[in-house]
This record gives structure tokens, C-alpha cells and sequence, in this order.
DNA sequence: CTGAAAGCGCTTACAG
DNA sequence: CTGAAAGCGCTTACAG
């Protein structure tokens, strides 16, 4: 590990800290000592401890109930307008904000939901969390991130390391095995991109009719013999893409010549796509399971003094932003990543409502660019 | 948007959908009704609440406070060998898992840090969190992530979209205007990759060692004719780097020609390259903010019929994966991102202990690649 | 229209 | 070695 260069360390405001210390031995403190300097004076705004309730209604004379019955908006009828008014200048002055701690200890839920993804870096998964924040947000709901920090792991435990209190868990694309400790967490679950026998509410995309777009395109451009570079991770969808290309395949004059898994990386794409090429005779198109995949592929065949898509046609999966960042410019089949992270928490509140959830599969589309072609040698 | 294709609906377990309901009038059922239930036999298990410390301390027939104890490991000297194997027992047995929101409540604090970035869509981010998280664990606290939505949108409120009770914030190269409203939570704050004089404890990168670097490569190449394509975001690390940039060039005998803004994008990049390459005299080099932007700057010559880096060379900076994705790969600085995460967390576990933070700046390097080289009229 | 009280599930001094 | 009790800050029936 590289060195640290030191620089001045800077001395913290005491207010900056006092958060932490007010926890600590907060018994004593509070009732012993805070609470009566804050009578004093003008300790109660330069005080360490955030303000409370109790606080709120000491400063605007009424009940500590009534603000929270003004603050939680169910004071019509109940509280005169002047006393509301009151109450709400007071939480201003005191720059008030509630416990969520203690709110979601008495009502039992938090309006919260925990998005569990495979890894961070994938833009696919970005795009899921932004859909779902969305409806999430759309639904007074707050969303946390738990990136299972790999899918091979020992199986995590979100729920221990999202300390968060949560309503529900919106997972996609997990491992296999990961799904036991998902379940095991007894919090309604949704899973995105999955396996439909294996879980409850599942919303998925429809990989097989994307693998069947690819497929129907490289034949329709005269591919004969195609190879696959699939993605060596074990999750349902990577499975599903092998399936259903083979299952597409089947029934067109062209062939699965070969397959080679590769990890999941740029590096993998180009190791795997390599090695693909070497089988003889050789694969005219290479279906990759990812775009990641496919960029990696682009380079072996380069490497191999052909060229993309003269010689060899590559096709990616999930249309990122790599795919028009790359020369050509990726065919890939698009995955409508927001709208399936959007879907999934709909469906995650309709469970926690007790409705049934919309679950089902999305539409996924074929982007061609310039990474395929028609064959070398055909003349069709 | 598309439309959604029915799947048929899956009932769920009520299993499932009763930690939904438990909490709702908890009360009532909880009082009078299911722990009454609890007591008659078998609906033990197959009832819907989750079990407390409580039906712990009943199945062990030892108090509460005994089994908070024991599974809190306070139990030495305290609690016989045997009493302590019969609370484990017990509450393996209820599958217990401690309410999280009455820990905090009690505790005043949660040992949760919430990490805020601007966006999950780059990759830099998701090392960033990699590297926090690591520590976090390290230190048996719990990361959680709050993406920010937009750098330019009107200022978040992380603090109500994760609801999580958190004991200290991390910020990643957060837009200006996003800093007052992190700071107004008034937890322990640590910034990353964001201006010293702005905040009490920052963990910063050597962005302008990053930038003398890039200039001392490009000069000894023979450039004297350099372009800057900037990222348009308001960020302190953007803007520290068009600082870094022209400090390098003074004093050498190359200039800075142009200057161009990009969205931060690939496209963006594209489109702000072709503009600062139609200036004439024509820069020879083009320094961009970041690896994406260099990957469409590097499109953008090639559109222009011109090769790279044979009539222009090309840099980056942060070295994702995609630097190695592109064709020519990208020459770029590195960015030690899980290191800087790892540091940030250690900073805020030192605040959140009252000791000073080790606050500092981390070095960086230069990763040479295929995208620099001599420019053409260069005879050195 | 307003207040006093109960209780969510936990942790920890304190008393035995 | 073990238990009874207080209290974290909040929400919501309930009584006036």
C-alpha cells in the first residue's frame, strides 16, 4: 500500500462532534446534566445534544405529543392552526429532526428497502438502483445499497451489514447461492433478473427473447458457425443466455461450434474470445454474454490480425455505455435496466401493502451497430 | 415506456407477508393476541411476529437482560458457562435477530456510516466503496450508499432518503452546492477528492501530481500544442484539475491552446473533442478530465480521419476499465480509488472516537499506454 | 382542542 | 451469578 503523505490534521469543531458523544453515556448526561444546563440558557443552541421532541414542545408550550401530531401532519381537527404554526416554528428554530431510530422502533417499519446487487461496477446495476429509487422515492420510501461484495463469496449477510432497520429487499441477479441468505433474512423479497421457480415475486427480463434477436439477426446475415463467450459467473441469467441461445439455434441452418467461459472482465472477454477463435473450423460470429465480454472479444480478434466485423462479427448484452464507447461500436441487445429496478420495487411495495405484485417480464429490444456484418465468405 | 407482459401472479407465503402486518397495529396483536397465542403451543413458530429478546429469555427460562448479555458477549464473570450455551441455544433455535432500530434508540448510535457519491455510474465510485467497506467491516460497522442523484440537481437530502440511523457521513467529490446540505446534518463528516479549506476532515488524491505527470509524459514526447477537454460538472476535483493542468504548463515550453467543456460522457466527450480539435493551430494532444472523456475524444479524431495517437495523442485520467477497453488503450493516471475509501472510513472511524483524523493526500501514478506518443511533425 | 400514559425492543447500571 | 427496572424518542389510542 502506497504512503500516506501527511498533512496538517485539522482540529474538529466540538459541534461536529458532540453527535457521537451524546450516545455514549447518554443516561447520565441527559438526564443529570444536559437536560438542566439546557433550562439555563443559552446552552439549549450551542448544546451538544440534538434536540428531541420534548424539546420542540418545551420551546412552543404545548405537549410533546401534540408535535408529533403537527409534525406527522395529523393534527387537523385535533390541534388549533395557531398551536400547529407554533409547534412548527419551534422544530425550525431548533433545526429538529425526528429519531428515526425511535420512529421505526414504536411504528415497527421504516419506509425503507434495501437494494442487494451482485457488484458496484456495473453500470447495468446503477441503472437498477435508479429506477427503483425513483418509485422508492415516488413512494416516501428510502432505498440503501448493499453491493454483495462478490458473487462467488461465502454467502453475505446484507442484513447484518446494512444495519439499516428495512421494510423489504429488492435483489437482482444474485448467486445461487446467495439467495439462501436472502431469504433467511424473513423480509419480504423481490427478485430481479432471476431464477421465477426459485423465489416468490420475481420480475425478469426476457433474455431468451434477446438471445433470440441476436441469433435471428447473425443468421439473417449468414452466419453458419457461432461461438459463445459466456460469462463464468453463477447466476440464473447467465444460465438463461446459454440456454436459450442454443435453444434458439436449434431449428436455423447455423451452429453452436463452441463455447468458452470467461470472467467477467475485459481481460476475460479477450482471453476467452481468444481461445474461441483457435477451435478450427473457425466461428464467423462470437455471441458474448455481456458487453464487458464483447469489448474484450473486439481485442482478440485484433490481436489475431482480423478484423471486427470483416472477419469476425461480436455481439454484446445490456447496451452500457462501454458499447458505443468502444470501435465499432457494439450490436447488443438492450436491457431495460431502469424500468426492471422500477418494476421490482412496485412490486416490493405491493407485498408490503398485501396486494398481489405485478411481476412478469420486460421486453428487451436489439440494438445493431457496427460489430456485426455478413461473413467473409458469403454470398448470399 | 414498454409494456409489461404478464406473468401469472404467485401467491405468497404468509410467512412472507407477516413481518408486513406485525407492525402495523402491533399493539393490539402484540398484547393481547399473538403473545397470548405464543404461549398455547405451536404457534410458536408458525406465528408471524419476529421474536424478541424476550421469547428468548422464555425459551431459556432466564430473564431478558440476561440474554442481551450473553449475545452481546458481556457475559463473562456475569452468567454461568451453562445459562449462556442455553440463551445461544435458545435463540438459534427462535432464528432471534436483534431489533437494530431499539439497539440505536438505546445505544445512540448505530456503527452505520452512510457514503454519498454523485453517481453509481462510474466505476471510480463502486472502488471507492469497495475499499470504505472493507474498513467498515474491518470495524464491525455497517456502509451504506446514498447516490446522489445529480451533481447539478438541487441539493439532496441524504438524510431523509436513506433513512438509515447513521453515525457519520463520507462524501465523494460532491458538487459545491451539495456540501451545505451533508453538512446540515450535523453528523461527523469526512470529504473525499473535494476542496481542504471546504470541510474539517478531507482525504484528498494528488490530482495536480497527477497533472504534472501528464504534462511531463506529453513534453518529453515533444507536444508543445496541448488542448484541455473538461468535465462540466461543478466539482472541486474538476476544478483542481484545470488548476493543475496550467500550473504544469508554465515553465515548460509547451501552451495551453483551448479549452473545452464536456458533458461526462463518452459523447460528450466526442462532441467537445471535434471542437477543440477545428481550433487551429491544432493541438497535437488532448488532455481529458477523465477516462471517459478520453474514450470519445479518441472517436472524435478518428471521425476526423486523423489517427491516434499518430496525429493526436490522447490522456485520461482515473484508469477504469475501460481505459483498457478502447482501442488505442488509454495513457492515464491512476487513481488509488479503493485506497482513498479505505482512508476516508479510517478518518471517520477516528472522528466518530475523538481521535484526530489521519487526514492527508494520496499519491498517485502514471500509466503509460498506446494513446500518447510522439506528435507527427515531431523530429526530436 | 390538548395532555398524560403506554409501549415498541433493547442495553446497562443497580440491587440482590 | 441473576433479575427487576429505567429509559432511549417516538406514535397513538384514550381520557378529559
Amino acid at each position: 500500500m502506497a504512503p500516506l503523505r501527511p498533512a496538517a490534521p485539522r482540529v474538529l469543531r466540538i459541534t461536529d462532534l458532540s453527535y457521537t458523544y451524546h450516545g455514549a453515556d447518554r443516561r447520565s448526561s441527559e438526564g443529570a446534566c444536559v437536560a438542566s444546563v439546557r433550562h439555563e440558557g443559552p446552552a439549549e443552541s450551542a448544546g451538544p445534544a440534538r434536540p428531541t421532541s420534548r424539546d420542540v414542545a418545551r420551546r412552543a408550550g404545548v405537549s410533546q405529543a401534540t408535535v408529533s401530531l403537527v409534525l406527522r401532519d395529523k393534527w387537523h381537527g385535533r390541534v388549533s392552526p395557531g398551536t400547529a404554526d407554533a409547534v412548527r416554528a419551534a422544530a425550525r428554530d431548533l433545526g429538529y429532526r425526528p429519531n428515526l431510530a425511535a420512529r421505526s422502533l414504536r411504528l415497527g417499519r421504516t419506509r425503507t428497502a434495501l437494494l442487494v446487487v451482485p457488484a458496484l461496477t456495473n453500470e447495468y446495476f446503477a441503472r437498477v438502483h435508479t429506477g427503483a429509487a425513483r418509485v422508492a422515492a415516488e413512494h416516501d420510501f428510502g432505498m440503501v445499497l448493499y453491493p454483495s461484495p462478490e458473487l462467488a463469496a461465502p454467502a453475505p449477510d446484507p442484513f447484518d451489514s446494512a444495519r439499516a432497520a428495512l421494510d423489504g429487499v429488492i435483489a437482482s441477479s444474485m448467486a445461487v447461492e446467495a439467495l439462501a441468505a436472502l431469504r433467511s433474512g424473513g423480509l419480504p423479497l423481490v427478485m430481479l433478473d432471476s431464477d421465477p421457480e426459485g423465489s416468490e415475486a420475481t420480475v425478469n427480463l426476457d433474455i431468451a427473447d434477446g438471445m433470440r434477436r441476436i441469433v435471428e439477426h447473425l443468421v439473417g446475415l449468414g452466419h453458419r458457425r457461432i461461438a459463445h463467450v459466456t460469462a463464468a459467473v453463477d447466476s440464473w441469467t447467465f444460465h438463461a443466455r446459454a440456454r436459450a441461445l442454443s435453444d434458439a439455434l436449434s431449428g436455423t441452418p447455423a451452429a453452436l461450434v463452441h463455447t468458452e467461459r470467461a470472467d467477467l472482465t475485459v481481460t476475460g472477454g479477450l482471453h476467452a474470445a481468444s481461445r474461441a477463435l483457435s477451435v478450427t473450423p473457425r466461428a464467423t460470429a462470437l455471441v458474448c454474454d455481456d458487453d464487458v465480454l464483447a469489448a474484450g472479444a473486439c481485442k482478440a480478434v485484433r490481436r489475431l490480425g482480423l478484423r471486427v466485423p470483416g472477419d469476425v462479427s461480436v455481439t454484446g448484452f445490456d447496451d452500457l455505455s462501454l458499447a458505443t464507447a468502444v470501435e465499432p461500436e457494439l450490436t447488443t441487445v438492450r436491457l431495460p435496466a431502469e424500468e426492471i429496478g422500477a418494476t421490482g420495487m412496485r412490486a416490493l411495495l405491493a407485498v408490503l401493502e398485501g396486494r398481489p405484485p405485478d411481476t412478469g417480464v420486460l421486453p428487451v429490444s436489439l440494438v445493431r451497430r457496427d460489430s456485426t456484418g455478413p461473413p467473409a465468405a458469403f454470398t448470399g
